[in-house]
DNA sequence: GTCTATAGGGGGATAGAC
DNA sequence: GTCTATCCCCCTATAGAC
């Protein structure tokens, strides 16, 4: 039992970490509740509906990651060392129990989720490309970067590479996933 | 009412869309029972449990691709051509409802699905890194493509960005799946 | 090969006591 | 803020009639 003021976001620090791990569709209350020591109505005073506890949790997810770009620490950042920083992001993912990107997990469930996680998803998904987008962009004019075509669609590329490769990971293990970055890295100084 | 012996191809079709729709949890047998006009019950004549169904699936929708690849049709063709019929299976898929890789949902879903479902996703992604390998490795002996790194690498990588796109496709439009296949194109061959 | 009927479990959600 | 108790729906799966 978590009999505290805390209980509401030890709640959304679980549903994101199942939200990783089995996605929209793949997590319960009951796995909550039972992990919290507590029972399915308390996690329902905290958040009425699946929906707006996952709305919560992406939100919050999102905002972190607003909160990171526009720190100093990241913003200052070369371009290089900033594309670094991104691709620790989602090794870190797979390092801890083979998380997922949550933009391609809900995308994967997209025809089976609520509208407004649909919008969450777009919206995370925007905010990804455009932060990618302009530190590409930025690499190329710096002349620290290489690419063909336009920032946005390279940009693109990279993402849907990172997301897929997560999930790759998950049949074939962690060197599949760990090529695939380097394969970008290389190609971008080349 | 399907009293036909194809009852069975039709259930296997139609579960085969499902999975590219709504993944292996998000479908029912009430979906195929309604959508064939026959009841919950009739489906389970055919297949005993879903995980049953959804390997039946999976093994003919691997030999399909066995059988494609192995037809002079695909396997005469010069290796730039080649590829672009790998890139039209995706391209298809987009068009036709928004489909997603079979393998990029499976590995999405890995964490919740029975164990000879993840027999199946893995052989899958293995054969398509397999063939794409070898696809990569031949254009670049021709002189036809130009990359970096190992054929091994650069197969993950596609395989990767193409499951990614199919999913990033369905949040922001198919504008962006096409964007990612121009760029491989385009980088390929400079 | 398909039906009716039903078992048995899990899911999200709510009412009202404490 | 958490509990007990319960509702109602959907799910997979099975038994036995036709």
């Amino acid at each position: 039992m978590v009999r505290s003021p805390n209980t509401k976001r030890a709640i959304m620090d679980l549903a994101e970490a199942l939200l990783h791990d089995k996605g929209y569709n793949g997590f319960s209350y009951a796995d909550i509740s039972a992990e919290l020591g507590v029972k399915n109505a308390a996690v329902h005073y905290h958040f009425r509906t699946k929906e707006e506890l996952a709305v919560a949790v992406l939100q919050r997810y999102r905002d972190r990651f607003k909160l990171w770009v526009n720190n100093a620490r990241v913003k200052d950042l070369p371009p290089d060392k900033k594309l670094d920083w991104f691709f620790h992001i989602y090794t870190n993912m797979r390092a801890d129990n083979g998380k997922v990107c949550l933009a391609g997990s809900l995308e994967t469930e997209f025809n089976s989720i609520p509208d407004a996680l649909r919008s969450q998803t777009e919206a995370m998904t925007r905010e990804y490309l455009e932060w990618l987008e302009a530190a590409l962009q930025e690499g190329r004019e710096a002349g620290v970067f290489h690419f063909n075509g336009s920032a946005a669609d390279k940009a693109a590329l990279i993402l849907a590479s990172l997301q897929g490769a997560l999930q790759m990971a998950r049949a074939l293990g962690t060197k599949k996933f760990n090529a695939v970055v380097q394969q970008h890295k290389q190609d971008l100084l080349v």
